[in-house]
DNA sequence: GTCTATACATAGATAGAC
DNA sequence: GTCTATCTATGTATAGAC
């Protein structure tokens, strides 16, 4: 799998979970045609996340919105009854896309080491395709309501427990050596997630996403299938 | 090091720091009694910093801020001339008081192996006295003016070149093997940062403080002083 | 379905009393 | 030095025209 085909595969699970979200929003959104609300939903949360690229979620102003969304305040209000629930939408599409994803790809390998190794590389290119959301995600993670905020836990917790899985699996394979398997799954978590958050840097200095994805998976290897 | 003894000497700091910001910013501090200026500024800074461990410091109103550091909404305009400014003034707090335990305390170690593992565990220790500081520098860090970020980012590299040169000490010492010096620290970085930003994760975990560290050194060792 | 105009609430900042 | 009262700006959300 090069880059490249993984962004068309996001892109089409972007339109097609649209749709879904209208389907479970069926209530808060007024417009009826369902081209139209794709459309323009689309539109709406791509905005967003351009404009929370650079500024909070809470310094966005609906007026932000409707300029750069090319919609008017008022006809925002058709997709969303409140600026919170704009804010749940966005969740929830980005998280049902990248479970989806994720779980498409991992389910494709074979031993614990190899499963390891895509489990690591699909994590860093889909938080490269979908940067802004993850970065979005994470930053304004505490802003959330407590029922939403406890879904981004449990989302965080099940990517983990994917790696806690695969390791713990390698172990028992005898190819893994670890006496610590959720602080091993933690800490390629945080490195994972540094990937998307300090992209600045990255970019910066030139640092490819595969030749991220590469390293982390050395470094990971290091202590995994070290020798004692 | 043991972490009751290090938590002290940060308390010190603090206060001591406080005098400091005051001389630095005499203009915008309207109260002259230095004694009043530096047990406000210590109340209003971690009156700041606790609400901000909740929500974001633009959800935090004057109002807020007043009914819990104790002090009027006037008064409070007598520390600062706005509220960017309060954002300014912890920054610098904070800044100088990790710059200022960090490099003391990574002075007094011998060899590249052992000054690494003291730069991650003083680090740690760091975060972990300084809790919400930390926290709140690397959240609000989009949310301060441009020249104020040049400096947050600074601060961000300067830290990582201290474990970029320690590093290089060792390969050239020929402790450490590392074909990437500047990935390698990166993802120390990562790894330390993940101790302030998941510590709801690590505190519901039980993970203690140098159960984490040891943890971080241990993996990092795998990785640098391993033999091809 | 989308727009413009506007009601209403919240929050930053200041003035002047104590 | 600190307080209360208040001015003013900004931003969410809605109503009603097109």
């Amino acid at each position: 799998m090069i880059y490249s085909e993984f962004k068309k595969i996001v892109n089409i699970s972007k339109e097609d979970i649209s749709g879904q979200i209208l389907e479970q929003n069926r209530d808060s959104i007024k417009v009826k045609k369902e081209k139209k609300v794709i459309e323009n939903l689309i539109k709406i949360f791509d905005a967003t996340l351009e404009i929370c690229s650079r500024k909070s979620f809470q310094a966005m102003s609906i007026r932000d919105l409707a300029a750069h969304s090319g919609l008017s305040r008022g006809a925002l209000y058709s997709y969303f009854t409140n600026k919170e629930e704009l804010l749940n939408l966005i969740q929830m599409q980005g998280r049902q896309i990248a479970n989806r994803v994720l779980t498409e790809q991992i389910s494709c390998a074979g031993g614990a080491a190899e499963k390891l190794r895509i489990a690591i590389k699909t994590h860093i290119y889909l938080s490269e395709a979908m940067h802004n959301w993850f970065y979005f995600t994470y930053i304004e993670a505490r802003n959330l309501s407590k029922p939403e905020q406890k879904k981004a836990i449990e989302s965080e917790l099940q990517t983990e427990a994917i790696f806690v899985d695969i390791i713990t699996t390698g172990v028992k394979e005898k190819v893994f050596v670890s006496d610590n398997v959720i602080l091993t799954a933690s800490v390629i978590k945080a490195m994972l997630q540094d990937w998307y958050l300090k992209r600045w840097k990255y970019t910066q200095r030139k640092v490819s996403v595969d030749e991220y994805a590469d390293f982390v998976i050395k470094v990971t290897e290091a202590s995994l299938l070290r020798k004692k």
